[in-house]
DNA sequence: TCATAATATTTGAGATCTCAAGTTTCTGGC
DNA sequence: GCCAGAAACTTGAGATCTCAAATATTATGA
């Protein structure tokens, strides 16, 4: 079938799919900064995310991009192993508040500036007018995830 | 924590969120193809790298950017489902060779088509140009992984 | 030849991820 | 005040993904 399915033939599908492996090969990458200190890329990424005051899980989620289901069993986790608290909220008690331990500030504090070097090493290759330029890409490829199911839908009946 | 980690104060880290962000959102609207015919996108993106003389296991996991182990249960699930049959390898007993059946084929060759336009689709907002310009950018940042693991972990250890 | 190293694959544990279904708790309309 | 619908979580199933350990087989070197 591959010479049906010659992806390299179309230099689109060739560009969507460079960038999935580039996405991917930078965040292994980077997952070895969190490995360091026992945490997850996903467990990271959702601790830095919780404000001093707390904020409500569903929130959360929305934050880092997962679904409530899925924040449920990361903060599961971090709460496991003491990074995280989950407290009720006074005016909702539907309302799960999630608030970041001592324990948890400070890994995120340790973890940070690996983090921020370690993000500045993967980019290195492009100076910071491409960077630019490629953020400015990308934006522009963002947020239309609800129109393209939409059109998929339509076109498949 | 907000105050200490804002990654909005540095551009490379926002531009690096915003390529994951973007990635994966991109990957959730290109989903909706496969679901169409009971795939998951690993499966498609496996299946679909299948010649048609039959290739080892681990040569198709490097295919894939996945993991020997991963390809294994990806396999396992193809295999279940009739578009995919493991065959030895006559010279050498190790080796499995994995083939694509009718069935596999003939569901590669139909969700073809909605693959490539769904991709057009989402990579509509950017012309020609720009999508080579993506291309080129990204294939800067790309195969610089084990540099970047090795140099993380310098500076970690 | 024979012990050893390397290769191909499988399996298991732990964590994510998506989706759907179920629970508890508000909220708005009557 | 009551009740249907919405909202916030949680839980469970199925699939991925990474990593490490185990097995089988081939290649290598003394």
């Amino acid at each position: 079938m591959d010479h049906r399915c010659d992806d390299s033939a179309d230099p689109t599908v060739a560009t969507f799919r460079r960038l999935l492996r580039t996405t991917l090969s930078m965040k292994r990458a980077l997952g070895a900064v969190f490995a360091e200190a026992g945490l997850t890329g996903a467990q990271f990424h959702t601790l830095v995310r919780i404000p001093d005051e707390g904020i409500p899980l569903t929130r959360l989620a929305a934050r880092s991009w997962a679904d409530p289901g899925n924040a449920s069993g990361v903060v599961d986790r971090l709460e496991r192993d003491g990074l995280v608290e989950r407290r009720a909220a006074p005016h909702d008690r539907r309302v799960v508040l999630v608030h970041a331990t001592q324990a948890g500030r400070s890994v995120v504090s340790r973890l940070w500036p690996e983090y921020v070097s370690g993000i500045h090493r993967i980019m290195e290759p492009l100076n910071a007018e491409e960077q630019a330029h490629l953020n400015e890409l990308l934006e522009r490829l963002a947020g239309r995830e609800d129109e393209v199911v939409e059109s998929i839908a339509a076109a498949t009946g």
